[in-house]
DNA sequence: AATGAATGAGCCTTCATTCAT
DNA sequence: TATGAATGAAGGCTCATTCAT
């Protein structure tokens, strides 16, 4: 479970999560940076259709229509190739992108804006955090790289709880980091329930409104931190 | 990852999740039973000293003491055997067992008691949790005794809210089921990050104090619904 | 190169070379004891037509009428059914099994016998002593295996010359060792040369007599030690 | 193991062995003969290193500094860059390159002279040797390239013994050729053990004098062929 | 000639499941 | 019921060789 959390304040970007070591040298030619291009998006596909777990390599070759050793050229294993996937989505799954905010003094609407650019974000990428999750349970490093990315999460908005109680406006009772970890989680499982459960299980009978979702985990976080004034 | 939540009334019981259903027959014999037993428990070792996906029948079976073809007059592969061990756990997982709380009309300790439960149980059954987590990502039917389980702790919090919202204790603004939804997961990811995460991280510089748990997501969770009265 | 050499004297036997680590526990039930020996036969019979190198384990089982999977049961690979294999036929090929000489003091009757019981033991192996040549030159194990059994009859025979030396026998300018190895050396060489080299290859034009190379290496082996009296 | 023997008198040289055949033509242009000339160059460099078996054909391109493909330009296979690289280094081993020796017509003075010869290029070449003895037990091309080598050796040396069993100095009862294979062999064999099968093994105790085994292989000799007066 | 990516046959190994005893 | 050997499908990986540029 990805228990990374909104953005607290937009100008404070995550910082980008430590890539994974690349083994296979790069391609130095045109054709290879295709086939390896190809690899890359056939893995992410079959991954996010398949699950990890039950993709063979010559899955992906197939859907890359190359030869079942072409996938040796560029990759060692299946690890290596999922990396490459998460290493060329990691843009977008780590700045969710809230452009400038409308009054970005009322802590309320920073706060709003930040959730609802994590939440749509989340959704965007919704298949590969499932996959990230599933991956997470089985391969110690990827449970790190997630690991590591909620973490950067949690910091920012741990950042943005102690800004705020600095300026009187949250609650000063609580650890920044405490309350930054059960918030950010709380979120990031609500993304996860709304985006990554209820896909594939079409009987759901709530699809979940995004607007309200973001409206209750907004106004759940700013209660449980004090946020004055209450409409 | 686990979203249920906890208990907010002890009399309120969680109820048990429906079964699995069950292929083989119980064993009619003393000495059948005496070696599903066995079987079961050395799966549960098994399952949460290597995991699911990396356990095979074999490895069961040796544990219990067992022929490898035994294992087939008890279970028809290793689905079912976890969900024996699940079926034996479920009741203390199900059941925090939160006693009588002094001041039962004082919401905020009703809360912190439910809390304090709900972790110690998962505390308590921390690998079984994981290997419950494990497992959900990559057989559906856990999956869905899984969601189930979270479903039930999810509901019963929102009866609670619910209730407290009738009597002008909890904000009326929220949907009792969308926060519920929220506050519990808010919980279930502390504990998976305090309990399971955790473990097997010798190095982890930070413990996490239990009683500090408690008393954050109490505070979080109360001032989220806007309990009157702060200490 | 088989570097082993005749015995001098009857009574002292080789000693067994230590043999290989087992792996796989032995089979329990008769069935197992069958099947296993089946394999080693198998194998024996296919390395000896193959070599070992171009030896597919499927050729093993094929030939053995067992499943594939079914070798995994007993060797962990191709190395511990050679090791099974030699091991099998260690005991023929460390005592050649000379009977008593008639006139056991005569160095050179007795000389001559041990000559001959090699020579006929290594005739008797000759595949097997070809394929553990060819796989000293690619497995470290059955290099050293090899080389073990070589110092076992070069130190037996370098006894031999320092006994004949101390009575006056034999030639004291020489190191006993140094002359072991360069005599059992010289055995060895020939009896590869008649018995692998020359097998396979039917257009070789001197199949060379049994008992003339008896002969030669025993009258090169007395001179070269200066045996007394010439007829 | 090889089995060539000591040139018995350095004015007869060894013939040389006949080459492979060559597939492939030599290159027309010089940069082909550069390249083809970093090919063989590596190839030795790496079959020396890592074994015939163990060479791939991309490690010695690789070494070469060449594409995988330029290799084909010029040969056909691993084969065949061996086949080249043993042509290149032919002349050095069959050509001890023994010097006059003074006092050509003793004996024992020319027999030692030879074996020194012998032996000295052995040890020049004796990663060269281990190649070749390794190859010979794999494919038959080149089994047969060490056979002649060997017969080339051996016949020489016959001749010598024959010779000297004309004028009375050697034993008239052993068939010279027989004798020669004994003998001959009987140095091989020791210049194996003392020159490829000590290297690598850093532990081994007795680094085998050179003077040393000059002086036993040769006394030996003489003794086994009865010349006449010791020292 | 040179390059280096692409190809795919081939072999090893695992392990759930069956079955004879 | 218990046993444990037998089965064989499945998939990973290597590397000699080809081929387009």
């Amino acid at each position: 479970m990805d228990t990374s959390a909104p953005e607290e304040i937009d100008s404070e970007k995550v910082p980008p999560v430590a890539p994974f070591s690349q083994l296979r040298e790069p391609p130095t030619t045109q054709r290879g940076a295709r086939t390896r291009a190809a690899l890359v998006k056939a893995a992410r596909k079959v991954f996010e259709r398949d699950g990890y777990l039950d993709t063979r390599l010559t899955d992906i070759t197939k859907e890359a229509r190359c030869a079942a050793g072409s996938f040796y050229t560029y990759f060692s294993n299946k690890e290596e190739v999922l990396a490459a996937v998460l290493l060329e989505a990691q843009e977008d799954m780590m700045h969710p992108g809230m452009g400038r905010v409308e009054g970005a003094d009322d802590p309320h609407a920073v706060l709003e804006a930040s959730n609802r650019a994590y939440l749509a974000a989340y959704k965007r990428n919704a298949k590969l955090m499932a996959l990230l999750e599933q991956v997470a349970q089985v391969e110690p490093e990827f449970r790190e790289f997630r690991r590591r990315r909620g973490e950067a999460f949690i910091r920012r908005n741990a950042r943005g709880i102690a800004d705020l109680q600095a300026r009187s406006v949250a609650d000063r009772e609580v650890d920044p980091m405490m309350a930054s970890r059960a918030l950010s989680g709380m979120v990031s499982v609500m993304a996860y329930n709304a985006f990554v459960r209820s896909e594939g299980q079409e009987e759901e009978g709530t699809p979940v409104d995004f607007e309200e979702l973001v409206a209750t985990v907004t106004r759940l976080w700013a209660n449980a931190l004090r946020f004055p004034g209450h409409r």
